[in-house]
RNA sequence: GGGCCGGUAGAUCAGCUCGGAAGAUCGCCACAUUCGCAAUGUGGAGGUCCCGGGUUCAAAUCCCGGCCGGUCCA
């Protein structure tokens, strides 16, 4: 967006009603607002953080109190108070966590197609960003995890709630409200570019800081559009989106002026880390830390060194006194902020894993068991995030601490065994190579997860010194370069109107009549159909159309839209009046599949905890698979349990309850356990909904009450992935017809053991016994015979040379070299299958299989003593002749 | 979802480039030494070289496919 836009975007009543006036940095160049004249935006570097030397409200606040100064100063201005989203964005699919407040309205909200919960809103969002993870402690001002508090208002062409000028005053009062000075403050104009969206934004500098961003979303990406920024093409939405972010942690940090923001969050966790690690921090160490919070944000991250001398001059401190103190001090404070961003995502509910969300977790459990080692351990990872958790117990679940303890103690256990294989790698390697280049050290860290840090401290203890390159990331970074695959399904648009959904309607309909709405290249739209299409994962069904002079079977059902498309053998004709015949078997158990996955979605959560979470599913006729999240693979006695509660719930013959309702009443409701299999577009809802058990939003068909299901039983279980298991199940007769298997399968079993069911185990140990017993006495056997045979052929020998045909097998020979290598100088062996092996002191092995295997019209080679060799059987004799000849025997 | 590394004795691994007789260390068992244990010495047992296919006279080794584990990235 160009600044003449920006200009003509931002340029509100407010300011010229207010006295505000725009003006241009001279630093940076950016266009800024503010009441009093101004050289700059006072944004640092342009400008100085003054509110650590003057702090910029009336008094302190801590997280807790500014949270709710917020919240209520917008309650009280007509906004509803909104309960926080998870941090997993379990809604959304092109995303894992939770970034930005305005993540939890996208897509649905601010696209328009489904209106906000409530209009304007309030919320304080904690969200995660892994981006920072390198910033943090260094800065003194950057965190992985934090608050975004902010207001919401999302304006239609038919309903206006408020735009720029309410916002802009809104951000000033709230200053204010907090003892600020409103003459402080500076609105930085900037375009904003998010999501798919982008707008006109200002962010709020106050003593230096940036305390909020309040954007005026007003575009979407559009390639026909006829705005175009950084290259990409932009419209306007019919929807103009007030979306702000106040940081939660910034204000309060502004409120205290204490040296870095860590200091200002958690102050009684950074006391007690200091202690465990016998640090004291008296004026001049705070002076050094001011020293680095003023001049981080001057000096480029990459360069370390220049800012730590920086800061050195600065504060009059010596390098010792840095090194002493500030480098522990600094890794207490990622560790602080880690483990409380892992607070918030473990106890929403994310297990840690190789794949997806749970790497993001792995990856920061990691990062702070590293960190905690540097500091010789003074606390454990656990306690740590248990403490989080019940000081920040106000939005933090503390019913999930047992499990969260459990999900660290095993991703623990992981990272030491990780890194004690990985040392022994590295030691290994250094033994054979002496020394390892830079491609070794991506190796090690890509493939097994070691830093460079961790492989230099190896090396160092062997006495080897290693070179660790700057651009070690991106380096890394550049071996993962490679384009996304997307893959979506086909798009398609039919111009006809919505098909009504007979399965719906009533589920058990197995046969209806409809009208053909169009017919071509066997692909039917009715005005109505009982067919359901393929969808969250449950398949489509199948069965024929029959009308008037013909019929045509139904292969695949699909929808596009609201339109449901038939893929049929053969053709009828367009107008026809057809009447529909389900293949009811196939339907019906499919069905008890799926309402028999919701049941044990329900038996799950119960036996192995509330961080389960549907990951994945697709039903089938025979056998159906259900993923889930845990992070542990299930044992058998869980499996059983499982299946016990299932059965409960199925026995209890409860009323499946299956109704459309509006999206936000449903989440309002029931929550995001709502979205289990995925979020569903749309402003309307599919809500299924089984007792207490089990409430999901589903698109499939279900049966009416669980005890239809009838049987439900789990056939085996494998683990997909870290923290992801598959559960493989069946329902109703498919069940039974398993069972059945099962049982034939050892009753044939007892029957070749002539034995009973439960005795098949004993017999099988029995006669595996009696096998190896018997495999011993051949080989007893076997030896003996080599043994006669060496015996024999030693005595036979002429010149320490022999060529021999004999009844021995290829091992039983290879043997028997062995022992006369010993003794013989050269020597043939044949064997009645025509292989050859040939041994010769002379080393001359190789030339004597090629003249003994060609005339035995085969090949061989090998060593110079030691060659081996196969020929026609048939040509055993003329082998024998040829080694005669050639040994000269 | 994608990239990379790996799968050989109960455990940790070597051998794989360059195809030719399945190895080391620890652990285990027996015996010796000892009042007994530990330590030590001697001997021994222990293998579907992950699975399937291909190339070859010959595959742990080369090629293709699959399974499993680890790890990094999004």
């Amino acid at each position: 967006m160009g600044a003449i836009m920006l200009e003509k975007e931002l340029a509100i009543d407010y300011f010229r009603e207010h006295g505000y006036r725009r003006y241009k940095c001279k630093k940076c160049g950016a266009y800024f607002w503010s009441k009093v004249p101004r050289d700059t935006c006072t944004e640092a570097p342009c400008g100085e953080y003054t509110f650590l030397t003057d702090p910029i409200f009336g008094k302190k606040y801590t997280v807790e109190e500014m949270r709710e100064a917020f919240i209520s100063f917008f309650e009280k201005r007509g906004h509803t108070r909104l309960k926080r989203y998870p941090v997993v964005a379990r809604w959304r699919d092109d995303v894992f966590l939770v970034n930005a407040s305005i993540y939890d309205f996208q897509p649905h909200v601010t696209s328009g197609e489904v209106p906000p919960p409530a209009n304007p809103l309030v919320i304080s969002q904690p969200c995660i960003r892994m981006v920072d993870v390198d910033s943090v402690g260094r800065t003194g001002r950057h965190l992985t995890g934090f608050e975004m508090m902010a207001h919401h208002a999302f304006n239609y062409p038919d309903k206006f709630i408020y735009w720029k000028d309410e916002t802009v005053k809104y951000a000033l009062e709230f200053i204010e409200s907090l003892g600020g000075d409103s003459e402080g403050v500076v609105f930085k104009e900037k375009p904003w570019i998010g999501g798919g969206n982008a707008g006109a934004s200002f962010e709020v500098i106050v003593g230096g800081l940036e305390l909020a961003t309040l954007v005026f979303m007003n575009l979407k990406e559009d390639p026909n559009g006829d705005i175009e920024l950084n290259g990409t093409r932009y419209s306007e939405m019919p929807v103009k989106v007030v979306d702000t972010g106040y940081g939660l942690e910034r204000f309060v940090w502004a409120s205290q002026g204490t040296p870095t923001i860590y200091d200002a969050i958690y102050p009684e966790m950074i006391e007690k880390l200091m202690d465990l690690v016998g640090l004291t921090r008296g004026e001049k160490e705070d002076r050094i830390l001011k020293s680095f919070a003023l001049l981080s944000p001057k000096i480029e991250h990459e360069n370390a060194d220049l800012l730590i001398s920086e800061v050195l001059k600065h504060a009059s401190a010596t390098r010792e006194e840095y090194e002493k103190f500030i480098i522990p001090l600094q890794k207490i404070y990622a560790v602080a902020d880690y483990s409380r961003s892992l607070a918030f995502m473990l106890t929403d509910g994310i297990v840690p894993s190789n794949a997806q969300a749970g790497y993001l977790a792995r990856l920061l459990i990691r990062r702070t068991l590293k960190l905690l080692d540097d500091l010789d351990n003074p606390i454990s990872l656990i306690e740590l995030v248990e403490m989080h958790i019940n000081r920040f117990s106000d939005i933090m679940d503390t019913s999930m601490i047992p499990i969260v303890r459990e999900m660290l103690e095993l991703e623990e256990e992981r990272y030491r065994k990780t890194l004690s294989k990985g040392k022994e790698i590295v030691k290994r390697l250094l033994k054979k190579k002496k020394t390892l280049d830079t491609d070794d050290l991506i190796l090690l860290y890509d493939s097994h997860g070691l830093l460079p840090d961790i492989v230099k401290s190896v090396a160092k203890e062997m006495g080897i010194e290693i070179q660790i390159p700057e651009n070690f990331h991106a380096l890394v970074a550049k071996r993962h370069e490679k384009r996304e695959t997307v893959k979506k399904k086909e798009h398609r648009v039919y111009d006809y109107p919505a098909t009504r959904k007979l399965y719906y309607e009533d589920p058990y309909m197995r046969e209806f009549e409809a009208n053909v709405l169009y017919s071509k290249d066997g692909e039917v739209i009715l005005d109505a159909t009982a067919f359901y299409p393929e969808g969250g994962g449950q398949p489509c069904d199948t069965g024929k159309l029959v009308w008037r002079g013909g019929e045509a079977k139904v292969v695949d059902v699909q929808k596009y839209g609201e339109i449901v498309v038939h893929k049929i053998d053969g053709s009828v004709p367009e107008g026809a009046r057809v009447k529909g015949i389900l293949d009811w078997e196939r339907r019906e158990r499919l069905m008890r599949m799926h309402t028999a996955e919701h049941v044990l979605l329900a038996a799950a959560r119960e036996v192995l905890g509330r961080h389960v979470w549907q990951h994945g599913t697709q039903k089938d006729v025979h056998e159906s698979r259900f993923d889930i999240a845990h992070y542990k693979p299930i044992s058998r006695s869980e499996i059983k349990r499982i299946e016990e509660v299932a059965m409960r719930i199925i026995t209890s013959n409860i009323e499946v309850d299956a109704r459309f309702m509006p999206r936000e009443e449903a989440e309002k409701k029931y929550g995001f356990v709502l979205y289990e299999g995925g979020v569903p577009p749309g402003r309307e809802i599919r809500v299924v909904k089984i007792g207490e058990y089990d409430v999901e939003a589903c698109g499939g068909t279900h049966v009416k009450m669980t005890g239809e299901i009838g049987f439900l039983k789990i056939l085996r279980t494998e683990r997909i992935q870290d923290g992801v298991s598959r559960i493989i199940y069946s329902a109703g007769i498919s069940a039974l017809e398993h069972v059945q298997r099962e049982e034939d399968t050892l009753l044939k079993a007892s029957d070749m053991l002539k034995t009973s069911w439960e005795k098949v185990p004993d017999a099988i140990e029995k006669l595996q016994s009696e096998w190896k017993k018997a495999r011993k006495e051949v080989e007893r056997l076997s030896k003996y015979k080599v043994e006669s045979v060496k015996t024999e052929l030693l005595s036979r020998a002429v010149d320490g040379k022999v060529a021999v045909l004999l009844d021995l097998s290829k091992g039983d020979m290879l043997n028997l070299s062995r022992e006369l290598a010993k003794n013989l100088k050269e020597y043939v062996l044949i064997n009645k299958e025509g292989f050859v092996l040939v041994y010769s002191d002379a080393g001359r092995a190789r030339e004597l299989i090629k003249g003994i295997t060609e005339a035995m019209e085969g090949k061989g080679g090998g060593k110079n003593n030691f060659a081996q060799g196969v020929g026609n059987p048939r040509f055993t004799k003329q082998g024998l002749n040829k080694a005669k000849e050639l040994l000269g025997i």
